[in-house]
Formats: structure tokens, sequence, C-alpha cells
DNA sequence: AAGGATCCTGAAAACGTTTTCATAGGCGGC
DNA sequence: GCCGCCTATGAAAACGTTTTCAGGATCCTT
């Protein structure tokens, strides 16, 4: 039926232990290495991967449980995720949670029950608080959100800077009535939140804060809302690429162009915010960095297991374009 | 050290069969069963996946191979995808190869040896045309792209149709100088370009055809050079998402506005075509319906793996937006 | 009341590898 | 020339499950 390592041991004239060692690392004479290397071909062997991390194991996979594959800020740091993964020689499994604490824990189970190496995790705000090391046989790196202190590796933006980052731009520029709209199931969307009060505060200003699921539709239908009230603000700060979309829907939807009838400022760069006459102005966070430090951070905490919690913060760059160009 | 089914099966005086049956679907007494998941609860178990799939010779994972992740149709794709397989108790492995054959072949090793109940592929033209069935122990169903016919079960776009469809739109319009600019290494851009030109044809229009790599950088810089020719036309039509946003900065940063300096009509109805005023019209392909229809498939294959080899054609859906308005 | 059928359970085999353990052979040092 | 060491190899154990096989109890039928 299917071929395997017994077939090629026979075709070679060897033992299984040696064809595993010859296409391993193990010592074998370069005589019988090609001997198994021909019986290998003429036999089309392909090894069976349960068989082989059952036995030696070690599964040689990362997990990636995202949010929402499709949200861009997502599936860009997938890919320095899964190059950085491949490039080590592991697999990776990817999962989307839908911001959904109940998906969050059957991936995770998923995840011990795969005996993976190690897993990389955006979780929601609910999840991240009641994440215990202890629970975990691999090392966990939580990306974009952030755990309690102390708890697992991150790496994260520095979301209170940026949130106030925004809001100083916005002042320079002359806006008074800023308000912000901002994620419901994320500990970073918290932190964004307080960078914009913080500033607000600073400024001499007050905060008008309101709260959605961080996604387009509930967005548009929030800030329609907002708009249509008598004394709506007149700058909009949005915690995220797909709010960011949402607020963009409702302010073409009610004829209120950027940056005279409404100043519009959001996270991500994604490539459409540029597109959009005149442009959004935008905190970019280095996604491929994020990626990157993420496998850095777990491969490093596999090493040396020990080691302390550390977490990596990294600087958004804002950049500024013509829906805050002022009044 | 980890606990296995002994251990469980030690802590509720049972036989380990007793508990494989207790958590799967075997005939168990209730009293049994109930012993057995407390003594789960007790020791913290995890069944091992890989031991489970070696022994039981399932894998219960489907595997989706697709070029780009970061292209928003294989986003979407790829969700309803996982979603489909997700209800079906199957698990996701998801692979990217940047229209790479060499990485294509990688990856449909990795499947073989991960021994998957079946894979979801979207493949270069190159691969599709020397992929055989018999070389492959699991059902491989085609989406987006198409194979030769007779080889594998396949969902795709009716790309012919759609191709002449935004010539007869846009010749509808007042356009006369239409050329098309295609990606490189997919039949379906193949198709496209057919339709385009049977079109054309059939107008008594002369095609104008050129051929990029699918993706936005490279489909920018051609566009770029196009524009700063004499004779440019005077409407593109772009043969998917990627190179439709490189057309659109390029048109940007040769000043064209549209739809009076160039007209633009590509494929894919990605959230941002809206917001580019005055809008880009589109070919919408039924994402959602892709996936189902792909998983639909597979399954049906592996009820039925005799079953003559079926093709699923989808229509796309003429969105007609301000960038084809007419001169 | 006997016989068979049905149901639940445990012992042990099986899945396809890697790894351990033992051994044979070659080689250098005394 | 013998002894010990090192290396390449093979036999067999091990990884953690599911599944087969067989047995014993229970129940129904006659």
């Amino acid at each position: 039926m299917t071929v395997g390592i017994r077939d090629v041991a026979r075709a070679a004239g060897v033992s299984t232990a040696t064809v595993s060692r010859a296409l391993g690392k193990g010592p074998v004479s370069d005589a019988l290495r090609e001997q198994v290397e021909a019986a290998v071909r003429a036999t089309g062997y392909r090894p069976n991967l349960s068989a082989r991390r059952l036995r030696s194991q070690s599964a040689q996979t990362i997990g990636l449980i995202v949010a929402d594959i499709r949200n861009p800020f997502f599936t860009a740091v997938s890919r320095a995720v899964e190059d950085a993964a491949y490039q080590a020689g592991m697999r990776l499994i990817l999962c989307n949670t839908g911001e959904d604490a109940e998906r969050e824990a059957l991936y995770l189970r998923l995840m011990q029950e795969e005996r993976v190496t190690g897993v990389v995790f955006a979780p929601t705000r609910r999840t991240a608080e009641r994440l215990r090391p202890e629970d975990f046989a691999f090392p966990l790196v939580l990306i974009d959100r952030t755990g309690p202190p102390g708890g697992h590796d991150g790496v994260v933006l520095d979301n209170v800077a940026a949130g106030a980052a925004l809001v100083d731009h916005l002042v320079e520029r002359g806006y008074r009535r800023i308000a912000g709209l901002f994620g419901s199931t994320s500990s970073t969307a918290e932190e964004r939140r307080d960078g914009y009060v913080a500033a607000m505060r600073r400024h001499g200003l007050a905060p008008q804060i309101r709260t959605v699921p961080p996604e387009a539709d509930p967005a548009q239908a929030e800030v329609a809302r907002w708009l249509a009230e008598p004394d709506r603000p007149d700058a909009l700060i949005l915690s995220n690429g797909l709010i960011l979309m949402g607020a963009v829907r409702a302010a073409r939807a009610a004829g209120l162009p950027w940056p005279g009838g409404i100043a519009l400022a959001g996270f991500d760069n994604e490539p459409w915010t540029e597109l959009v006459e005149p442009g959004l102005t935008v905190i970019e966070q280095p996604v491929a960095e994020i990626g990157a430090q993420a496998i850095g951070l777990l491969f490093d905490r596999l090493k040396h297991p020990g080691q302390p919690v550390r977490k990596v913060v990294l600087s958004g760059r804002l950049i500024a374009r013509g829906s805050t160009a002022g009044r």
C-alpha cells in the first residue's frame, strides 16, 4: 500500500535504523547513504510526519493565533512570522479566533494537543488576563496585545505614545473637539485610549470616547450616529484599520469631506489609506519587525527557559496626510 | 512527566481502551464514561494528536496552498475554507507559495508527509500543467486557477466571460483604446486575457496586451511607463486586485484623474475600490462561495472517489463605478 | 431453562518512525 | 600482536494512541 521506511530499508538492503540515519543526520557511510537515497527515489518514499513527531517528541511546528486574518495588520504580521518560521525549518499552524474567547480557548487547547514547539498569540483582553504560563508546556509569545506584567514574553507597539502622538498632531493642526473611537476587545485599544486621554488632558481638552467591536461595520454605524449629533467632534481618532475604514465610509455617507468636514486619524498604514484622497493620517506599525521579533523571542525562550520575561516595545511612526491638514 | 492515556486509565480504574472509547464514540457505559471524564479533568489530560493520527491513519486535516495571503482575494477565500473545514471538525494548514513553483512543490510534498485528508490549491500555470492526480494519495481541489481538463476537481470564475464583460462595459461607455494588463503566472489571467481579446475583436477593436508579475509594484511601474507613451490607451483593464492597485498608484502619480484621464476597470471588489473616489469599476468574485464550494468538492470526492472530475464555474458580477463613467 | 445474540470491557497488537543498546569491525597505541 | 577505543550498523524498544480480538455478562427468544 503506502511505502514506509521498512520498504526503503528492504530495497536498500539495510536496516530501518540506517535509513532513518541516512535521511537525518546520523553517522552513515557514504556508500550506504547513496544506496538509501537511491532506494528512496525508487520507492517514492515520503516520511510520515505524525510518526516522526510521535517518536521524536518534537513537532517542529509553531502556532499562530490571531483575531482575524482579514485584518491587514494580522496578515502582514503572519507573513513575517511564517517566513521566519519556515526559515528555521518549522511549520506553521494559523488560526483565526474572531475575537471570540471561546475559540481562543479552543485553539490553545488544540496547540497543546498538537504538542507544538511554541505559540505566537494575539489574545483578547479577557483571555490575556487569565493566561497563566504554568498552564502551557510551550513558550507563548504575545503580539499586539499584552497580558498581565511578568506573564509572557511579548512584542507590542508603544500604544500610549502613539495615541498621544495623534492628539498632539491634531492639536497642532488646530483641531480642538477631538474624539476617539476605540476597539472593545483588546488591551491595545485601551492603551491607545489611555494615551489619547492623557494627551487631551495635557492640552486642557475634554476627551470624548466611544467603544465598538473592532470591525468596519459596527464602526461605520457608530460614527454615522456620532456625526449626526448636534455637537459633533471635528476630529476623530480611530484605533485600528478596520475601524478607520468604517469611519471613512460613514464620513462619505454623511457627505462630510475631510479634512474640512471632519478630520480623521487612525492606525495601520494600509495601502488604501494613501489612495483615499487626500490621504489618511495614520500611525504606521512596523509589522514585519513585530513578526520577526515574536519569533526571535520564541526561539530565545526555547533556548533559555529560565530567562526573565521580556517585553519588546516598538515605536509607531506618524504619517501625516491630507485627512488632518487643518481647518 | 506529560500525562498520557495510561495515566487517565489508572486514575479511572479502567483500561486504556475504555478511556479511548469514552473520549471517542465507542460504546461505553454511562458510569464508566463519567469516571473517565472525571479522571481526565483530574489529570488535565490532553490527547496527543500525532499519536492519534498515526494509529488511526486519519489526519483530519486539510491543506490550503495559495499564492499570497496578502492578496485580499486569497485571504477572503481562506477564511471561507477555514470556516468550512473547522465546521467539519478538520484542522487547516495554510501555506503561501509566492507564485514560486519550487515552493509549490515543497508544500505539496509537505502535504503528502502530513498525510492530509485533502488539499485546496491555487497553482501557478506552470505547476498546474504538470499536476497528475495519480501522484497524490489525497483529493486535490484547484481554486481560482485551473489545470488541464479532466485532471482535478476545481472551482473557478468564468474568467473569459468576465474579461469580455469589462470590454463590453467600457465600449458601451464610449471607450475605444482599451488596453489590458494581465498577470503572468496564472491560467486565470490568461483566460481573462482571452475574454478581453475575443470581445475586442468582436467590437472590431485592436487588443493591446501587456503582462506583469501579479503584484502591485511591478504593475505600477509598467502602467507608469505605458501612460508616458505617446499613444497611450484611454482605458485600462487590470487582471487582479493587486495589479489594479498598482495601476491606481501609477495613474495618480501621472496626474491622470479617472475616468477623464484614464478609465480603470479591474477584478476583485475589495473595500478600498469603493473608497477611491469616484470608485473603481470591478468584477466581484464570489469569494465565500468559492471557498465553500472547494470544500464541498473535496468532501464529495472523499465520499465518492470514482466519481468523474467536476469543475464548478461561478459567475462574477460587474460593479460599475465612477472610474468608467465615460469620456 | 437453554441457546444465541448483544453489549461492554480489557489485553494486546498495531501505526511508522527514532533512538537506545549491543555488536562487529577497523584502527592506533602499547 | 594484543588490547582498548571508536565508528558504523542492526535488532529491538519506545513514542501514545486506536483498534482488533476475545471473553464475560446480560438479555431475549424459544
